[in-house]
DNA sequence: TTTTTAATTAGCAAAGTTGCTAATTAAAAC
DNA sequence: GTTTTAATTAGCAACTTTGCTAATTAAAAA
């Protein structure tokens, strides 16, 4: 599960889609992060705290999932006082979904 | 990342779902097979030594990411005299895609 | 300023993944 | 039947991931 590159320098094209795929496959390689992924997606937005009660596990491993999330670049987050509030952004994901679908799609 | 079952016992949808996500997702999440996939899907056919020729880790690495991608339902594989001969299933994948694009997509 | 609340980080054990080389299986060629 | 060829399986070491509890940080409330 590769963190997120934070340089700042320009990539070639084909390394950036190299990273895309290999972020957000291994992000979402885990079932609880789909499910908290798609939870905050519908949710709009989502503190932490909300996301820990909804989930089996305790909250430090949801935690960590969220870290690994926002490393990938399928959650953006932002301090609100003593909370953390989550949000999906959905564009590294689309990326990747289109691009796949026209390796592999039939239609689109 | 869970073997696909082989129970022949019909289950309910949800679960079906869920493990196609874990299939799918697991098994992408490794840099060798998507390329495997890619490559396989590609050429239409493929042999494992054709395979392992291409890539730069060991014959039996391979074998194993290819054993990977057939328990995950990604490719079927047909025994040809002493070949083993890989083809790309894209049922699997195209139905997880079109899934997720309904979950994230901004069009299709 | 002390206590409570929200959340992360530290540290560790269990489990899983990956890659290698060596051993094995089995079909084909000789 | 022996050898070669195609490929997998076995076994092992290194590494990564995951989950837990305990410790820590820092904002808010009292």
């Amino acid at each position: 599960m590769s963190k997120v590159s934070s340089s700042r320098e320009a990539k070639p094209r084909g390394i950036r889609e190299i990273e895309l795929a290999d972020q957000v496959f291994s992000a979402l390689a885990h079932p609880a992060r789909r499910q908290i992924l798609l939870s905050v997606h519908n949710r709009g937005e989502c503190n932490a705290g909300d996301i820990a009660k909804r989930f089996e596990c305790s909250w430090p491993t949801t935690s960590r999932h969220l870290a690994t999330l926002v490393n990938s670049g399928l959650l953006k987050v932002r301090q609100n006082g003593r909370e953390r509030v989550y949000r999906a952004d959905n564009r590294l994901l689309q990326r990747l979904l289109s691009k796949w679908a026209g390796y592999f799609g039939e239609d689109c």
